[in-house]
DNA sequence: ACACGGCTGGGCAACTTGCGCAGATCTTCC
DNA sequence: GGAAGATCTGCGCAAGTTGCCCAGCCGTGT
C-alpha cells in the first residue's frame, strides 16, 4: 500500500475518466477552448487547464499539431515497404537516407527477416515504383518488399485505447 | 464562368509556398492564434484565416486533434501484424471485429500474400500475446504473421512532403 | 475597360486567456 | 486526532484574441 502509493506519486503514469473525457472532447472538437472544454465537462476552468498541462508535461498529449492528409495532398497511394539491409550498414545511418525522401512517413526496426518497415506514399502507382527504386538506390538495401494498401480499414485512432487506458485505473 | 474556372472551384487541389509554411508553423507551435501566425508570416491576419479555412474545407488539414502517444500511456510495444483471411469472410466483416480492441491503431487492407495489416500496441510483450490471439479469436484469420518494432526511426511526420507538394506548383 | 478573386489594414464588440487568491474537500502521514 | 499537501471550485481582473465587417488595392482573365 505505502508502496504502491510512493509509486504513484514518483511516477504517475495513467490517466483517469476526466483525462479521457477532455481527451475525447478535444478529439471532437480541437478548435475549442479550456473554457468551453470546462462548461461541457461540468468542472472548473482551472481543472481543464492543470489537467491538460499536465497530460502535455507527461507527454500523453504530445502536441495539437495540424493532421495532414497525404491523399488531399495529391499522394493517395500508400505502401508499407519492408527492407532487407546489407549486414554491413547500419539502421541509423540508412534511416538519415531515408528522411531525405518526403514520401518516407515513417519507419520503423522490425524484428523478423526484414529489419525496417516504412510508410511510403505516392501520387499514382507509377510513382510509388520511382520512389521505390530512390529508396533501393542508398547503399545497404539488399531487398525490398512491398505492399500496396488498397483501403484504410480502421484510420489511425487512439480513443479506444485513452479509454481502457482510464478504465484500467 | 468557363470550364476551367469551374474545374478550379470545386476541385482545387495542392497548396502554395504560403500554405506550406502556415502548416509548418502550425506544427511548430500549434498553440498560436491566427493573429500570432499573421505576424509570424508577415502576412494579413484574414488571409492566414482564409487559408486556414480551405485548407480545412478542402481536408488537407483534417484537423487540430490531440495527438495522443501511446507509450505515455503505457502502450510502449508496437507490433505490425499481417493477417491472412480466409476467402468466406469479408474484409468489412473483419475490420469491425478489430475495431472493437482498443489495441488495434490502425488497420489497411493490402496487396500480397496476407490481406490485412495493422498497427497494434500493447503494454509488454506478453500483453502483445494476448492481444494477437484476441485477434486470432476472430473467425476467418487464417494466418497471422507479427513483426515487433523495435525502434521508431522516422517517427510519423509530413512536413517534407507539404514542403514537396508546395514546390511543384 | 471591367469584373472578379485574393490580399491588406483598420475598427469594433464579445469573448477567452493567464493569473492570482481564498475557501472547501479529501487523502496521507505522524 | 489532527496537521500537511494536493486538488478542485468559483471569483475577479487586465490584456489579448476572435469573429466579423468594410473600403481600397492589385493582378488576371474576359
Amino acid at each position: 500500500m505505502t508502496a504502491h502509493t510512493l509509486v504513484n506519486m514518483t511516477k504517475e503514469v495513467g490517466i483517469d475518466a476526466l483525462d479521457a473525457r477532455l481527451i475525447e472532447l478535444l478529439e471532437a472538437e480541437p478548435r475549442i477552448g479550456v473554457l468551453e472544454c470546462s462548461r461541457r465537462l461540468g468542472v472548473a476552468r482551472g481543472t481543464v487547464q492543470a489537467r491538460l498541462d499536465k497530460l502535455t508535461e507527461r507527454a500523453v498529449v504530445r502536441d495539437f499539431g495540424p493532421r495532414v492528409e497525404p491523399a488531399a495532398l495529391g499522394y493517395p497511394v500508400t505502401a508499407f515497404v519492408t527492407l532487407e539491409l546489407r549486414q554491413a550498414v547500419g539502421h541509423e545511418h540508412m534511416a538519415q537516407r531515408l528522411a531525405r525522401i518526403p514520401e518516407v512517413l515513417e519507419a520503423h526496426t522490425v524484428t523478423g527477416q526484414g529489419d525496417m518497415l516504412c510508410r511510403i506514399v505516392a501520387r499514382t502507382n507509377a510513382e510509388l515504383q520511382g520512389v521505390i527504386d530512390r529508396v533501393l538506390a542508398s547503399e545497404g538495401v539488399q531487398r525490398a518488399t512491398t505492399v500496396i494498401a488498397l483501403a484504410e480499414q480502421i484510420p489511425y485512432r487512439t480513443l479506444p485505447l485513452v479509454k481502457q487506458a482510464a478504465d484500467l485505473r
